[in-house]
RNA sequence: GCGGGUGUAGCUCAAUGGUAGAGCUCCAGCCUUCCAAGCUGGCGGUGAGGGUUCGAUUCCCUUCACCCGCUCCA
């Protein structure tokens, strides 16, 4: 089965209101988006879910959520400030781009084989700058971060002392970063202002192996889980050239995505880099110290990071269906239930008020379990199609009999059948049916 | 940022150096009443700025955004 094209979807996403492009009105901000009524409900069910079995669900993980401005000796501890630096050279035959730093002849471009063909190196830098206060100057020069796992990194002793954690232990957030990619692009999966669900898993060093492979497995089986067709996600082990500056395992889940494979999460080995980093820049004692085996030393850090963003894209691309139903097209969101926008959509058969008026309370008394939309405009087929593309899962009819009988019609999503439920046993119904 | 492509209504498309049209969608009314029915009416547009011109959506310049590639990464 092919999935639908990045145009379908940002089609989609426009049209129903998942996603809008930022500054529209404007003319549009490059690579930033706003997330709209039902986008921002699937966003949060997605770091909901991720919350939940990272976080609520473990007696080993706790989370955080640490500032977006943080000293700039962070940055330079961690080595972003440095390594996120980057002088670039662009060949003017071919228009390809290298790092100059990463090139073995400084004059021939590797692509072409053209000499001399280069233009001035220029730096690329991909953190955001600003100035904390009024004034502009260098001294009070902050980064937005771009990584949320230095927050934890730093946050470290603060942590495990007042929550009297023993290893192995995790730290887990969810937020926003910030990078100033040379290229962004394919909607909303390359963005420079971004969400992250980072956690960082500290171990004995020695264990450090088994929890990369554990986290790798338990990562992958969460996407599945949520509803992501097993086929279309694969894990990728990076190759040593192009692991990061911290890291000294990293493996990418990926997702197959209009334009191919593409990375939803990577886990790295960091191993004790960034915690000796910024014990040595800082001062700070950011060893551990083991009471069974009286060793003192610097955890290993096992990374699951993931982007939410991307991820939330990843999940909408794969619910994508298109069907022939009588002759029709019928586009549904096969999002798993937990996922989905709206749970429930309350409809009345027609616009009559003595149907209108049992819909709004029904609608009112399921609103305190769910998203509910109510929709009363045109005609009950066209507003099941309607809820099949934003995914909701199950639409409630009230009609005439309804009246009488005190039960209305609740429809599937998936499989369009019809079970008639007395209402007052509707949310124990619902329920059920959701999960 | 560089190279290539693209910008007309929410969507798909038309037209023109001289009042920018249609279908679908959306909204309202009527009718109908369980899978995008019908009728009537309505909202709504040349991405933005500048230039040439009596007059620019059309010609020119600039800019912004989107798509593909280079590169980067959650």
């Amino acid at each position: 089965m092919t999935g639908p094209s990045l145009e379908t979807i940002a089609n989609l996403a426009k049209k129903r209101g998942f996603v809008f492009q930022s500054s529209e009105i404007y003319g549009g901000l490059r690579s930033a988006y706003d997330y709209g009524p039902l986008g921002v409900e699937l966003l949060r069910n997605v770091k909901e879910r991720w919350w939940r079995s990272m976080v609520q669900e473990r007696d080993d993980v706790v989370g955080i959520d640490s500032a977006i401005l943080q000293a700039r000796s962070v940055w330079q501890a961690s080595g972003h400030e440095s390594v996120f630096t980057d002088p670039m050279v662009e060949c003017r035959n071919c228009n390809a781009r290298h790092r100059l730093d990463k090139l073995e002849d400084p004059e021939t471009c590797p692509t072409c084989g053209m000499k001399g063909q280069f233009t001035d190196p220029r730096d690329f830098n991909l953190m955001f700058r600003t100035h904390m206060g009024p004034v502009e100057s260098e001294e009070n020069l902050v980064y937005l971060r771009p990584e949320t796992a230095q927050g934890i990194f730093i946050n470290f002793e603060n942590v495990r002392r007042t929550n009297r954690l023993k290893l192995p232990f995790g730290i887990a957030q969810v937020g926003k970063s910030f990078r100033n990619e040379i290229t962004p692009g394919q909607f909303v999966f390359r963005t420079r202002e971004f969400e992250q669900m980072e956690m960082e898993y500290f171990c004995r060093p020695e264990e450090a192996d088994h929890w990369y492979a554990y986290w790798l497995d338990a990562r992958f089986e969460w996407y599945v889980d949520l509803g992501i067709e097993r086929a279309r996600l694969r894990l990728r082990d990076h190759e040593s050239d192009e692991l990061s500056h911290y890291s000294s395992q990293t493996a990418d889940i990926e997702y197959q995505f209009p334009w191919g494979w593409d990375e939803l999460e990577g886990i790295a080995n960091r191993s004790d880099f960034d915690l000796r980093q910024h014990a040595e820049h800082s001062g700070a004692d950011l060893t551990y110290y083991d009471q069974d085996t009286d060793e003192r030393f610097f955890p290993y850090v096992i990374e699951p990071a993931a982007g939410a963003t991307r991820t939330t894209f990843a999940f909408l691309i794969d619910a994508y269906v298109e069907e022939e139903v009588n002759g029709e097209t019928r586009t549904v969101l096969r999002l798993d239930h937990r996922l989905a926008p709206y749970k429930v959509a309350v409809l009345p058969l027609s616009k009559k008020p003595e149907l209108i008026e049992p819909a709004e309370s029904l609608a009112a008394e399921l609103r305190r379990h769910w998203m509910v939309e109510l929709d009363v405009t045109q005609s009950i087929g066209r507003r099941y199609r309607r809820q099949d593309e934003i995914g909701t899962p199950y639409c409630v009819t009230v009609d005439f009999d309804s009246l009488e009988d005190g039960a209305a019609t609740v429809r599937n999503r998936d499989t369009m059948a019809q079970d008639r439920v007395s209402m007052d046993k509707l949310v124990g119904h619902l329920g059920d049916l959701l999960g």
